[in-house]
Order: structure tokens, then sequence, then C-alpha cells
RNA sequence: GCAGGUGUGGCGAAAUUGGCAGACGCACUAGACUUAGGAUCUAGCGGAGUAAUCCAUGGGGGUUCAAGUCCCUUCACCUGCACCA
């Protein structure tokens, strides 16, 4: 047999040293841009799941290369952020240098599998020649008044005195020490995406995502329309305002509940009787985790304010005023109005707490549950006797408009970026605090604000920054007037690098720009980008926003990065379950490319089943894709010295299949296509130059290295990374002959090997001739006949 | 609850427009070659039946000459979001 570590050395080898797939900025041919989401250099090494993604769109960029286009496909490295923070930590290292090192072993991991990657334009996240230029664009941000500074409540650990992201406090507890988490408040920087959120909702409209990535989109970014309406608060001058999306309900509201943060508990206090028990009902809230105010709390609590008593604005009824803390203040007004007929939760509170229920809209039985549903209205003054719900709520706001009693609104789940994180392994906020001009941008010259090379990284038990510690990096002088100044101690997200990272790779080694302007013209789009679906919503609507932003002020020239996005199903142990080091069932790349080779890996991964779907892994399937290779090896050992075709239809058939295929992500079947020309190729007496090179062709995305060296071996052709890719001829793709079938009454009874142009009507003489047929056509009337050439016959008969 | 998706052999899965259900692969069984086999080759492999044939794509119903595919209904599971007003 053959040495697979051999030959994949040696061709990694070759197309390195001839740059085989670097990218060129100037060229005449086509571009195509495929971007895969680049790794995190973690500890633990690159994960089986990455060679899935990266070979899936290695058979596009090799096929694309082949067909004329000039590829991009670059990779780089994702690497500030908390792991490589913990792992510093906890390996006594600098983050800087454990970075480097997991980069080193991704890095051989990766080139081990032979993906076509553009190693030339490589860089990390965490190099101060990238991070200078996301730090520039944060000041872009600002300048356009897209960056701001706010008081945000974060997750807080006490124990751990440090801010937690919602993953690491899931639960309501703290993922390192199980600690309860709270809500502290902290000064935080923001970018301003909720202005962008209708332009995020339609520019998906200008892509061509996968639907479910679509979805996932618009989701997240929670569009919801109807009208904020004004509650007079009586005997004040102050109203209370609601956002809601019935207005058309509006005759309904029998009370009304406002957050426990509303403003208003503030400003009249004076009128609350009972302002003792709502400050303890907010210390109680405040005191409760997101977690705990939302999944856990099922049974709404609240407490009802003595004292303040709404109206109505339409059916100018008095009506009461409640504390509850499911009522959100990040999200509408911080208020909302109850219509307990029409609404689970607000039918659930009234019944709790004997609140009065008017039924607007009959339909239902509001004494068992709340009506959802349409229906005529009633009790509802000039809507009644609507039936059409869109109708009604059109009327009432024109009402509210034409009387001040509210406007039309449209509002948003999608919040600002929290931007601020307190840790040091991240790009520093590139500002400065003077006691004099307040926040002053650090001056594009001064960029990039480089992490200080000290050794004090831990996170400090003030819950600051560390680089917070650091005084002689803190005190500075202000770039307006001089006076000392301090710096931002905070730093960016790790979803700030990848944010813009594709544009990088465009011209990454730039140290003028982020990108030039002739770069950006001919990429343009990143044509293919496939990533995982936990990335579907936050990283993507991330880059997405951050590019509207940099297109809108004129330095990108398409307002979406992408044009179609994919998303890979997850590869899973071999008992179903995710890998993770605790249940054991993790494998590692790299062992099995010294088992059986990259080759045989990829070809694996590809053949798994569907590319979307998860799967889990079978060490069984892989030996079943290296012995597919072994055979594959084994061919020329039959190959004559002809040329041409031996099964012309076989041929073109399968081009046609694995064409299709690798367009459209069924590398499954494409190579179930290619196993079955190998087993036409073993069943022959002999192979001619031809079969087996129109293989190693078709085979060369998937298997690179042995067919490379195949190719080589027999001096076939070209080098298979700069052949072209074979085209098929739809005619020839069809045979000769064909088995017909035969059916009387749709059940098969019959099957004869036919000529392809036998006329419908020979096809109709032939199949009553087969014996098995005329048994079953025997004393019974034809009825009719039902003929489709290329097919098969079906006799109807009574 | 909302949104998206999935149900096909022992297993992973195929089935461009409705047209032979189970391609391809794994596992398994028998045989060949072999000192040996976790190598290779040959044959078999959804279920029942000696066979003709019948049954079978989560369940039930329908449309059709013909349904995994279209329509109605129902069940189960997975993923994402979620007191979002």
């Amino acid at each position: 047999m053959y040495n697979f570590t051999k030959i994949e050395k040696k061709w990694q080898k070759h197309w390195q040293a001839n740059n085989c797939f670097n990218a060129e900025n100037n060229s005449t041919k086509p571009k195509y841009y495929i971007l895969i989401e680049f790794p995190y250099p973690s500890g633990a090494g690159l994960h089986i799941g990455h060679v899935r993604s990266y070979t899936a769109l290695d058979l596009l960029a090799r096929k694309r290369r082949a067909e004329g286009y000039n590829v991009l496909f670059p990779i780089g490295w994702d690497a500030f952020g908390l792991p490589a923070e913990q792992y510093a930590i906890i390996n006594k290292i600098h983050p800087k240098d454990a970075v480097k090192e997991n980069i080193v072993t991704f890095k051989g991991q990766i080139q081990s599998l032979g993906i076509s990657f553009d190693w030339n334009r490589e860089f990390s996240t965490t190099d101060p020649e990238y991070y200078k230029w996301t730090q520039w664009q944060f000041l872009k941000f600002y300048e356009h008044g897209l960056a701001y500074k706010s008081k945000k409540d974060i997750n807080w650990c006490p124990n751990c005195k440090v801010g937690l992201s919602n993953e690491e406090s899931s639960g309501g507890v703290c993922e390192r020490c199980g600690h309860s988490v709270t809500q502290k408040e902290k000064d935080q920087w923001l970018l301003r995406m909720s202005a962008y959120a209708e332009p995020l909702l339609e520019g998906l409209d200008n892509t061509s995502f996968q639907e479910k990535i679509k979805t996932a989109q618009v989701n997240w970014i929670g569009k919801s329309t109807g009208a904020n309406v004004k509650f007079k608060i009586k005997d004040t001058d102050q109203n209370l305002v609601v956002f809601t999306t019935r207005p058309d309900t509006l005759y309904g509201v029998t009370f009304m509940v406002i957050s426990p943060e509303h403003p208003i508990l503030e400003t009249l206090k004076d009128k609350i009787n009972n302002y003792d028990e709502v400050q303890k009902y907010q210390n109680i809230s405040k005191n409760k985790t997101d977690f705990e105010r939302s999944e856990l709390n099922k049974d709404k609590t609240g407490i009802k304010i003595d004292g303040l008593k709404a109206i109505n604005p339409v059916s100018r009824e008095q009506i009461e005023i409640w504390v509850g803390d499911y009522v959100l203040m990040n999200y509408g007004t911080g208020a909302i109005m109850s219509v307990p007929a029409h609404d689970e939760r607000d039918y659930e509170f009234a019944k709790k707490f004997n609140i009065p229920i008017i039924e607007v809209i009959k339909g239902g039985d509001i004494s068992k549950e709340a009506y959802t549903g349409e229906g005529e209205m009633v009790n509802s003054g000039m809507l009644n006797g609507l039936t059409n719900k869109a109708a009604s709520t059109e009327k009432m706001i024109q009402y509210l408009e034409d009387n001040d009693l509210g406007e039309r609104q449209t509002n948003y789940k999608l919040q600002d970026w929290i931007f601020s994180r307190q840790r040091f392994w991240g790009e520093p906020i590139p500002m400065i605090s003077c006691d004099d001009c307040g926040w002053v941008p650090v001056p594009e010259a001064e960029l990039p604000v480089l992490l200080p090379e000290v050794a004090h990284y831990e996170p400090t038990d003030s819950g600051e920054s560390p680089l917070a510690a650091i005084k002689e990096w803190v005190h500075t002088k202000c770039p307006k007037c001089g006076k000392d100044a301090k710096r931002e101690t905070d730093t960016m997200p790790n979803w700030a690098g990848s944010s813009w990272y594709w544009l990088r790779y465009m011209d990454p080694k730039n140290n003028k720009d982020f990108v030039s302007t002739e770069a950006l013209n001919y990429w343009g789009k990143v044509d293919w980008y496939n990533g995982g679906m936990e990335h579907a919503t936050r990283h993507l609507l991330y880059a997405r926003f951050w590019n509207q932003f940099l297109h809108n002020i004129g330095l990108v020239p398409h307002s979406e990065p992408f044009e179609i996005r994919t998303a890979h199903g997850m590869i899973l142990g071999a008992n179903g379950e995710k890998m993770s080091k605790s249940k054991g069932n993790v494998i590692s790349p790299t062992d099995i490319v010294e088992e059986v080779g990259a080759d045989a890996l990829r070809t694996y991964e590809m053949f798994i089943g569907d590319y979307e779907k998860e799967a889990a892994w079978s060490t069984n399937s892989l030996k079943g894709c290296k012995r597919f290779l072994d055979r594959v090896w084994r061919l020329p050992e039959n190959m004559n010295t002809n040329t041409g075709y031996t099964n012309e239809s076989l041929v073109h058939k399968t081009i046609k299949k694995v064409t299709y295929d690798i367009e459209n992500m069924k590398y499954n079947t494409a190579i179930s296509a290619l196993m079955i020309m190998v087993n036409e190729y073993e069943k022959m007496d002999a192979i001619t130059r031809d079969d087996l090179l129109i293989l190693v062709k078709l085979l060369n995305p998937i298997a690179p290295h042995i067919t490379e060296e195949i190719n080589e071996l027999y001096h076939l052709g070209e080098p298979l990374c700069e052949t072209s890719w074979p085209t098929y001829d739809e005619d020839k793709t069809i045979d000769d002959e064909y088995e017909m079938i035969v059916q009387v009454n749709g059940k098969v009874r019959g099957k004869e090997m036919i000529s392809t142009d036998t006329s419908k009507e020979e096809m109709e003489q032939i199949a009553k001739e087969i014996d098995n047929v005329k048994k079953h056509l025997d004393g019974k009337e034809i009825v009719k006949t039902i003929t489709i050439p290329g097919k098969m016959v079906n006799i109807v008969v009574k």
C-alpha cells in the first residue's frame, strides 16, 4: 500500500512552495471570495468540527480555481477574549504568548489537512497592526455619534468580583464559583446598533442567506409594530406612556403594570401611599437575576400602587396601576396596558389579583380564559361591529393620533451593543478621560493603543479591568488640552475583531489604511460565508452592522458584506453527544490524520451525511472511506494506454452530479457518485488514461493529495491544482438503452431493456408482450395506458 | 408560547419535475485466497412467504393511473428565541 503521510506532506509542501492557492489582487480573472469563520485558537487544539466546514468550502475553492476564478480563501485567528485569558492565567503565561503557542498548534493541524487556504494573508486579531484598525474604526463610530458611554446593569458575581456575560451566568449562577449572580450598574461604552435595526432587517433582502439564517436574524431583531398610547395619571399633569401591538383592544384595558425601575415611581412618590412596600418590591427585583425574572418565574408577582390611578384614554374609566417585575424597563416604555380578556399573561395577573375583565372581542368564554383570536368588536365605542383586526387597529391608531392620545410606533428587541469589557485581553478602547474636556479620542497618529507589556492580567478586586491597576499606562495627557488625563481601561468584546476581518483579508499588509479602495472594489462582497449556526445571530448581526456603518460613511462599497451565508451541522461524539473532554468522546483530527491520512478524514467528513445536520462520529464509516481511496489507488493497475472513455455516459453523468452537488452542499451524494464510478471502473476489463484522469479531477477537491500523486505518477496531465474543471455534455449523460418499468394498476409486473429512442406505441406493445404482464392483463379490460418515455408504462385494467 | 426543522432498514443515509422506495457506505452472513486476517475478492442483506405475491417511508384520512414527495389531520423529537407588551 502507499504511504499517505509521505504523499500528503509532499503535496502540502509543493502547494506552499509554488503559491498555488494565493489570491492575486490585480487579476483579470473573475474573483470569488470564500470565507470560513476564522478559528479561536484555544488550548484544546483544532476540533474535528472545524475540519467539516473548512473541507466543505475547500471543495468549492478548488473547484472555483479549476473553473478559472481568482479565488480568495483566507484564514486568520480570532484570538482575543476570555478563554485565552483564562488559559494564560492557569498556565501562568502572558496571553500573548499563550496565543502564539496555540496558533502554532492550530496552524500545523490545519496545514496537515491540505485545505487550500492562502496563508500569505494570515493575521491575528491580536496583532497590533490589525487591532490598530479595529480601534481606528471604533473612533469612526465615536466620531459619528454611534459610540457613547452609559450606565448599564451587568451580571455580577460578588464572590469573584467580576462582570459576567449572559453565557457565563446561565442559570443565575456564576459559571466559575457557583455563587448566585446579581446585577451591578457599570459605566459602559455602547454602540448604537438599535439605530440600525431597520436597515439590518431590510438588508437581508439583498443577501442570499439560507432561509433559516434569515429567520434567526429577523427573530433577533424582533420588530413589532403598534402604537404608543398616553394614559393620563389622575390628579397629576403626568402621562404614563405604553407601547402596545394591540391598540384595537384599548377599551378592554382594566389596569396597567409598570416596571420596578420606572422613573414615575420616583417622581410621583409623594402621592404613593404604600411607597415603603413599593421600595421593598423594587429591592427584591433588583437582586433578582435576569434568569429569575424570566424563565424561572412563571407565577407573576406585583403590587398595587395605592394612590395612583390612570385614565383609560378612550373609555375614560379609572384604572389601577401596578408594579410588576415581569415588565422590563429595556423594552418598549417600561410600562404596559393590560387587557385581561384577550391576553394570557394579563388574564393570569387579573385573576390572581381580582382585577376586572372586560370583553372587547367576541369569540371566547372570558370567564374561563383569555380569548386571543379574532372576532367582532364589542364594548369598544367607535370600533363596535368591526371584525377585522387590522382595520380596527388602524382606526384606533388614527383616532389616537387625531386626538393627541398617542402615535404609531415600531419597536425592536435589538438593543445597543454593550462594547465594554472589564478585561485585560482585548483591544484597548482608544479613549482618554480628561477632567476638563470629557472623553477625548486618542489621535489617529497615536494608534494603536497597545496593551502594556506587563504580567498583571488577572482580574482586579474592584471589578475594573486589570489595566486600571497599571498606573503608568493609565496616566496620560489629554490630547486636547495637554493636562493630566486617564485612559479608558475597558477593552473591547471579542466580537469586535471578528466584525470586519473579512475586509482586512482583502489587503492584509496595508499599513496606511484598514484596506485599500482598490482591494475593496476588486473583492467586493464575500461570495460565500460559512459558519456555525451559533453565530447566525450575534456575530452575523455585529458584522453586518459594522459593515453597514462603514458603507454609510463611505468607506466600503457594499452595504451588505456577505452574499451567501450557510451553516454546517455539528459533529458529535460516537455516542451522539457533544464532544467534550469530560465525556471522553473527543476525536482529535491529528490522530485521524496520522492513522488514515487527511484525504480519508476529508472524504469521511464530507460523506458523513447531510452537511447542515449534526452527525455522530463513526470510526467504521471512516474506514469505509479509507477503503474507497485505497481502491482508487489500485485502479491504475488495470489501466491500458488507450485514450477516450470506456463508458461515456457514466463519465458525463458523474461530472454533472459532482458539479451540481458541490455547489449545493450535497457532498455525500457527490462522493457516492464517485464511488459508483469506481465500482464501474473495477468491473471493466481495463480502464483508459482518460477514464482515470476524469476520476482524479473530480475527486481532487475532496482528496487532493492522493489524486495529485496518482496524476503525477502515471503522467496523466498537468498538476491538478492548475488544471481545469471538466465539463459535461447533457446529451451524453443519456444512455442508449434503459430498463423500462411496466406496471399494471400501478404495481410493477415486468421490466425490459429497451432502446432510448423507442416510441410510446412501441413501448406499450413491448410491455404487453411480457409474460408476467400478460398474466395480469388476462381476462381484464384495459381502461387506459399511461406511458412515460424513458421511464415506464402503466396499464390500468378493470 | 413564537419561529425554523426533522421523522425512511440493524446504523449513516439516497430518491432534480409525483414514476421501480432503500442508491452509496457501514455493520452483518456465507464463500474464495491465505500459516494468519481488523487485508483483498465474490455473493447475499427492509419484513413475511417454498413461491407467486403481499406488507412497508411516525400515525390516520384524502387527491391521483401512480404519493416518501401534493392536500387535510394527528403524534413524537431536535434547534433557536422568549414574561418583548
